[in-house]
DNA sequence: CGGTATCCGTGTTGATACTG
DNA sequence: CAGTATCAACACGGATACCG
């Protein structure tokens, strides 16, 4: 049988599908480079757990990188990586679709 | 608190992803219109409940046409919308994407 | 043929409290 | 500041049995 990685695009929808994950990507694409906390107020209801996850989750995936600086207090951000970026183009087409479907009530 | 439908991107990828959904759409895509049966079998795996429900989502959403014939036995089949088409060209992009990141073993 | 109905295990999401 | 730990709630996937 299939199997989730069949198709490589369903692997890729897998990761970047599921609450709050685009948001933050699209965030991260419109801000650039941020911290967790300027992140977590950004991405508004959003639970530290969760954030946490996806950014983990995202960053293993190689679309997003985090700088971490041992300071006190511990600075960490984090930004798009190349890769990352890749995602933008095909995620406006999608993005501009999803807005004509269902409306620009909320950008 | 935003919700699931804050960002119009989230509820569209929200309907798109999820297990098989891309597959099926992907098989209606390039096979055109298609009967519940055909397409069970396409989708090697799937269960009809699971099938069933994705078919009522995706056409709740507008993305897929089913047409009822009452005959004996019962003729039913399923196509894209032309609202479903629109999303093949964005999809294809993510797709090649896919590809270049995941590799292309399985197509 | 083309589904419904039911039940259940698992994964995902989230609130809350606590820590280096 | 940037998380980890824990536990509860719920959505999701899937197997099985039955129906018009």
């Amino acid at each position: 049988m299939a199997g989730l990685e069949y198709v490589p695009l369903e692997k890729l929808l897998h990761q970047i599908s599921g609450r709050w994950t685009m948001y933050i990507l699209w965030i991260l694409d419109t801000n650039g480079k941020l911290r967790f906390g300027e992140l977590k107020r950004k991405v508004e209801g959003i639970s530290t757990k969760v954030l946490t996850e996806r950014l983990r989750m995202l960053e293993q995936a190689g679309i997003i990188h985090r700088h971490y600086e041992a300071e006190i207090p511990p600075k960490v951000s984090y930004e798009l990586t190349e890769q990352g970026k890749e995602l933008s183009e095909p995620l406006y087409q999608l993005c501009e679709l999803a807005t004509r479907w269902y409306g620009d009530e909320h950008n």
